[in-house]
DNA sequence: TGGGGTTAGTTTGGCGCTAAATAAAGTCAT
DNA sequence: ATGACTTTATTTAGCGCCAAACTAACCCCA
């Protein structure tokens, strides 16, 4: 008889958290990480003697005492951990590098043109240059794409938006790069972010919705993003508002997305007998105090807040997180979003808290990073094999101080 | 040093889990049964020898052989192993005593008046009779209400159509009756008993929707009941479907309850000119081919496709089924359903398979014992501390033939 | 009739985690 | 400064489950 390597259920992922809480909560004691990620104190005990023998994680200053014994607080030996998050749109290719903390360490932007037949091939020249200009241990890379994702560890994408159907990302970027790879729908990798550095530290079950060219939203419910059977939860954005309206890109009528996302809000301005080419013009009207203007933004917030009181009535969030490139003008929208939202809520449900949250355009990108980061907290196994190898990663430490992937062995 | 139990996660419901398996799918096989649990087949056979040991289960006959060695089935010893059932309604309580696969042993309906002060314990004088006459070992009681409930095994109860508000009916009937009590909103109830006899053979996420009085669904993930971040997932009544409407029982306008929903129908018959007193009536002249009949129903089908498609997009079940009081009729609703759903529905998504189940007086109460008989599979605990008495009681096995509860010991 | 192939079930070693007891290191009040 | 209380950390025994190797029992086909 030999091995066996026993993954009861939680599968052998508590060495790896830790090693993530450490990462993207700083220093933290022995009992506030146990308290942290549900587990026993003892467990912490022997899982961090094993850490501190390998060199990983140090034991750093005392913290002041609660009342009781002062807690010894442990942090990373090496916080040189990092990982590369994209997200591909129909025009560019956004990439950032970010350290286990979630702070950027480097952002560019890459034209991009998705309907090029050796497209992933670019795409896949574009992280290779990014995995090259990495400095540290890389764990790993995050792709966030505007469609439906089957699981992030295969990455196989629809995604009308980009003209790719059935498209193997995940598998052409993994031979390719030699480093783990996952792939997610960009608003999913917006939850994840907001799991480890937003909401996610306060909460347990949220929504995060995000306002822009389309409407998206990513559930995350005990912690964990809910994908749906087909990986497809979450899309807000084709929630029919009304029997018959305006026709949306997916072919139907009355689409939510129809009524208020980028284009809608244009038509309805020029409805109005504005002359805006760009959401930018429109909500510098509305800033000037244009009244057609506001009315547009007013008149949206309205019929988000339905939409969203729809979606809080079947979810039951704690709270909702909204974000996203139109976020700017949300002034505008909440004179309308307000009332509707509470006013559609029932009784007991209209309490719920939503916040709103600022936006720059690297963090469609961070989230994608986050996704990497988020493995070692993954319980559900959404990362599927290719968070198995993130988490290997993690513990193999820094390595041979540069720590540049060998292309090409890697399965 | 002592004990220790060691929970791993799964929390040793297993063993558990293998009984409640034999009762509702019947003799199986270890394999079979390793398989259905997602436990690997060492885990059943060690597990099993010792519920063979204690005499709970019994080897039966081979099965045919399926090309390899033939398999020997399992079944439980004694199959008087049952549970009791009530579902609370404004005007009665129905009462069923059914048996471990789900067959109704007994049929009871109690008038019953919710506003009086003393509702609470008449419901469980109620019960208690109940639990005299059961024969058998009684593994729980369940109770199904129309309203909030905060946790199944606490059970304080939230029903504005009970009139009841803070109830704190777990615990009272707990104390009076001396059995495992788990109350749960009657519509995840149906979702539950849909779990074990229903849709969950063949698939673990899934939308459960009653319509009748009102219109509810019952989310199920993975094969657990998804009750949201306050118990309150699921309140698709209330979805608003405009931005005003008709005033709805919540107070709010434009809920798809206040179209839908039995009243609703009645004041849309009213519109047409038609003079019906209760839906047997509206439903009977549509049966008749009344051409205003019909077209009540039609519209009510049209708006109850839109609302699901939205559903549908948030949430992403496999399946949806569609049940309750009102479902009788449904010939006139799907005139009106079948293409504002698909037509509502992405085009990916379009190809979502909906399922008309029939309906009888004892479903909702079925549903209610069905929490109980669920128990052994509850992996993520909703059943709570309850939950784990039920799991000692069908450990325990028959007792002393008669299986009449000691009352008031039970803490 | 006697090997492949296939499915069912068991044995064995051992991993991952836990609860409970215990030790350690402080705060606070009197 | 002595004891009561708190909070942190470690030790210990052991439970629940698993993977891998193995045995058992049947089919099919040459």
């Amino acid at each position: 008889m030999s091995s066996g390597s026993g993954q009861s259920a939680r599968g052998d992922l508590v060495p790896s958290a830790i090693l993530g809480l450490l990462g993207t909560r700083g220093p933290t004691s022995r009992a506030d990480v146990a308290r942290a990620l549900d587990v026993s104190p003892a467990t912490i005990t022997q899982l961090t003697k094993d850490l501190l023998a390998r060199g990983l994680v140090m034991e750093l200053e005392h913290a002041p005492s609660l009342g009781g014994r002062p807690a010894r607080l442990l942090g990373l030996v090496q916080s040189a951990v990092g990982a590369i998050g994209a997200k591909v749109t129909a025009d560019h290719v956004a990439v950032v590098d970010v350290a286990l903390d979630g702070t950027v360490r480097n952002s560019v932007v890459h034209p991009f043109d998705p309907d090029a037949p050796d497209a992933i091939d670019a795409l896949g020249h574009i992280l290779g240059d990014a995995v090259a200009a990495h400095e540290g241990h890389l764990l790993g890379i995050g792709v966030g794409i505007p469609g439906a994702v089957d699981t992030q560890a295969s990455g196989v994408v629809e995604a009308p938006t980009l003209g790719w159907s059935d498209a193997h990302v995940g598998a052409v970027l993994r031979s390719t790069l030699g480093v783990p790879v996952l792939v997610e729908n960009d608003v999913n990798t917006l939850a994840v972010a907001e799991r480890l550095y937003g909401l996610g530290r306060a909460h347990s079950t949220y929504l995060v919705v995000t306002i822009g060219r389309g409407i998206g939203c990513g559930i995350v419910i005990d912690g964990a993003v809910y994908r749906g059977a087909s990986g497809g939860a979450g899309e807000i954005g084709h929630v029919p508002m009304a029997q018959d309206g305006p026709r949306c890109g997916c072919g139907n009528v009355g689409c939510l997305e129809a009524y208020i996302g980028d284009d809608a809000l244009l038509r309805s301005a020029a409805e109005r007998g504005l002359d805006t080419s760009s959401t930018e013009a429109l909500a510098a009207l509305a800033d000037a105090g244009d009244p057609a203007a506001r009315a547009v933004y007013r008149e949206a917030g309205a019929m988000l807040g339905r939409a969203l009181a729809g979606v809080v009535h079947t979810v039951d969030p704690e709270v909702v997180v909204l974000l996203g490139e139109g976020i700017g003008a949300w002034q505008h929208w909440e004179p309308g979003f307000e009332p509707s939202f509470r006013g559609h809520l029932m009784p007991g449900r209209r309490g719920v808290p939503f916040v709103i949250e600022p936006w720059d355009e690297d963090k469609w990108a961070l989230g994608a990073a986050a996704l990497v980061l988020a493995t070692p907290f993954d319980a559900t196994g959404a990362a599927g094999d290719q968070g198995r190898l993130v988490r290997e990663r993690l513990h193999a430490g820094a390595g041979p101080a540069n720590g540049n992937a060998t292309v090409g062995a890697h399965r």
